[in-house]
DNA sequence: GTAATAGTCAAGTGCAGACTTCACTAACAG
DNA sequence: CTGTTAGTGAAGTCTGCACTTGACTATTAC
């Protein structure tokens, strides 16, 4: 199996962090307009940005005084190909495994 | 956006069930065969297990005293298909922008 | 210049949840 | 039957991390 993009996936792992994504799905936004839909300080979305930036979900830019938060394909990509490939393997694995009970008469289930 | 499979995604953000997903790929094995190599109490696999079971990422049947755990596809599906959706739309979103930009004749940047 | 706004940094608080222990039941072996 | 193995449930421990506070810097406005 594909390793695991434990990166993205401990991003996602967190409710706030996912309604981040959601609001940034909308356009890009500053630090200070996410931090009052979410209901907590632009300290704590400060932190949560820097770890959907590390796993590749957002990036940011300051511009003058504000920074300009945006969201980043390269995590969900990293992250379909994971569960695709597991998925493929996995499923491939049940068909032998049918092969196999089939070959031996055995009654399924 | 497509809602979150929030109990996916939270399932997902564990790294000890996401080592019991590396396991269970290889083929169904029983809930003490996993704590083993866990380095964790049979206790702790079993609360994993529920969660996993949940998320729709594994599925246990008890035979005789000895409990069976596989893995799922449908977690992985919905993962995957609310991965793609929020993906493509984003990109949608990046590719108006930039014909906005273009339109109005600003250098890309 | 002062004042307000946008964000950052360091340090600390508090709680969810990962984990354990212990007592228990159920299935198999001899 | 006794002993062993496989797992469950309740109850408690403890640590990581989400979050805050307060002091600070940098940009914009007046």
């Amino acid at each position: 199996m594909i390793p695991a993009p434990h990166a993205v996936l401990d991003a996602l792992g967190d409710p706030t962090r996912r309604a981040m994504l959601a609001l940034l799905a909308q356009g890009p936004v500053t630090v200070s307009a996410l931090s009052e839909p979410l209901g907590v300080t632009v300290t704590a979305v400060g932190q949560h940005l820097r770890l959907l930036e590390r796993a590749g979900l957002a990036a940011s830019e300051k511009r003058g005084r504000a920074r300009y938060c945006t969201l980043r394909a390269d995590g969900l990509r990293e992250l379909e190909r994971w569960a695709q490939q597991c998925r493929t393997e996995w499923e491939a694995r049940l068909d032998r495994l049918g092969a196999v009970l089939d070959e031996f008469g055995a009654p399924p289930g």
